[in-house]
DNA sequence: CATAATTATTAGCCGTGTCTAACAATCAAA
DNA sequence: TTTGATTGTTAGACACGGCTAATAATTATG
């Protein structure tokens, strides 16, 4: 049973595209070359190229003139991406205190360029810092103060809490 | 006073240039076309063509055949893209546990995509970790004890410190 | 159902950033 | 100081990903 190397990494933009995909076809079962370009900002010729490469890669389907689907393939890197997202968008706005809006924007910067491990410890440290009742649940609340008041919070002063 | 929108706004390939030939000029005062591109692995061509549009903003300086510099400007700018790379760095290495070159790795590909308020949040939040002497010095630990044994630490299931 | 409005595609251009091949300058060493 | 090795530049190709303009298919409507 060879495991022949896919070699199936795609560019920020095509991940991007394929992104678009997976989050207009939520409860739908079509999605049109218009919706995608004004989601993206992009012109519809744009659309349709990118259509045709991933089209070409089998990671979509796309009948001419017709609407785009994901193959089964398709959607599972589109929700890899979409997991990647989430996980940053929840770290820039849980984390480190970001509006929403603004955090999912970084996090479309960010979740085309992170490594896999790098990923992969962001999200574990949001569930940690979730998790935790110490260190976590009360982590984000004693970095806000920290944020505005410049200065460490009271109970971070406090003495005597051995922790190892 | 007008002040006008100074419009210098790097691409990702740029940016790394420019820091490449700030840790290059480090100490010497000459950077070589053939250091830049061994560091960065790219040819020299290529290397030729970046200084000559990075010459062109006047963010170096570039007599032919000989080393480039950069300006004061260009010296400040490429401070700014070198902070990014440390804090990103610490943040992977430091928060999240992970060895030297692969945060260095990782920090290499976010530093020219997070935007000005992400970097500055993520800074202040590992120096908060860092500051802090129990959400702070300790949180690393702990985190790492949660990413070992897959369960909290016992300190987190401390019950009693109120936190506001 | 004919036609107007909308949506989609094709063709072709452009900027970025990379490369190779060929040539030119500089440097080092005999 | 001449010449070979090294370093650097120029020219030109190419992939990518965006765009506009022109054309074509689909859809909506009168």
């Amino acid at each position: 049973m060879v495991k022949q190397d896919t070699q199936r990494e795609q560019t920020a933009s095509m991940e991007h595209y394929l992104e678009a995909i997976a989050i207009l076809s939520a409860g739908k079962r079509a999605v049109r070359v218009k919706q995608m370009s004004d989601l993206l900002g992009v012109t519809m010729p744009s659309v349709t190229s990118a259509a045709k490469k991933l089209s070409e890669q089998e990671l979509t389907e796309h009948e001419k003139y017709r609407h785009i689907k994901l193959t089964p393939e398709g959607a599972r890197v589109a929700g890899d991406i979409i997991h990647r997202h989430t996980a940053l968008t929840r770290f820039f706005a849980e984390a480190l205190g970001i509006d929403q809006a603004t955090a999912e924007e970084g996090a479309c910067k960010i979740e085309h360029v992170i490594s896999p491990l790098g990923m992969e410890r962001l999200a574990k440290f949001v569930e940690f810092m979730e998790a935790c009742p110490m260190g976590g649940a009360n982590l984000p609340g004693r970095y806000e103060y920290y944020l505005e008041h410049a200065e460490l919070p009271p109970d971070c002063r406090m003495k005597g809490v051995k922790t190892r």
